[in-house]
DNA sequence: CATTTATTACGAAAGATTTCGTATAAAAAA
DNA sequence: TTTTTTATACGAAATCTTTCGTAATAAATG
């Protein structure tokens, strides 16, 4: 079988972790409803997509009643940290600076968000000196 | 055929434009010479992706002589936007202040670049108010 | 000129991911 | 109890990506 890390989850398995990280445990019927309001996928897709992530140990599953229940083992923060580290070394050459710039570029990140950047620059300005 | 975005380069597809995009036109040899610097991968394993990338229009290619010249046409920044773009969304929910955080937070970025995040914030700032 | 080397073209195998059809069984409804 | 609905299991098809083998040919070398 194939295991790559369960750090990095493909297209389909991310889009599956983001409802379980939203709802918390569910059943393969909710999670289909919910990637259904984006896009048309058939349930036994969505299914099977769950059952290769358990096996590679991105979710578990309580099967104690006939309505298998599914949550996510991997974390929500460590899943994008590993995500974005990989983006940051492929398409950026390791440079934070310029990938922060390019995020921040587009002018969609509220007064309050750039508060909150700010501070954490400082925080680790401090650190620093 | 297969014709996705020419701005979704896949893995290798990327690795080739760092190349591209570092040296200027380069032969199909030099190319492949460089990416096994950092891993083996055959001649016509190189020729055949950079094929495949003139058809979706990624790169173009000088036949003049008989040893082809391939050169970029997708810009850098452009895609680097491109392949954020699409890590905001799937991975953290469109917002730019977690995955700014995120980047950040591995401390790894020296002073003078988080001045220069800084004097973006001020100017980003500016516009707004 | 003959042989070796270098280059491109291209099909197809190999690998990975996504999708679905079908079988089986449990639960619910009639 | 019989029928219908709902759920899981699982193989396999479909698609996409990467890799390589082989052929054809041009260029370089002996």
């Amino acid at each position: 079988m194939n295991l790559k890390s369960k750090f990095k989850p493909t297209d389909a398995e991310l889009e599956i972790l983001r409802v379980l990280w939203k709802e918390g445990g569910s059943t393969v019927r909710l999670i289909n409803e919910i990637l259904n309001a984006s896009r048309e996928v058939g349930y036994t897709t969505t299914l099977k997509i769950l059952q290769i992530m358990e096996q590679k140990a991105m979710v578990k599953v309580d099967r104690s009643s006939r309505t298998h229940l599914y949550t996510a083992i991997i974390r929500e923060d460590e899943t994008q940290k590993h995500l974005l580290d990989e983006l940051l070394e492929s398409a950026f050459g390791g440079s934070a600076k310029k990938l922060v710039m390019q995020a921040l570029g587009n002018n969609k990140t509220s007064q309050k968000e750039l508060d909150e950047i700010k501070n954490l620059i400082k925080q680790l300005e401090g650190g620093k000196q």
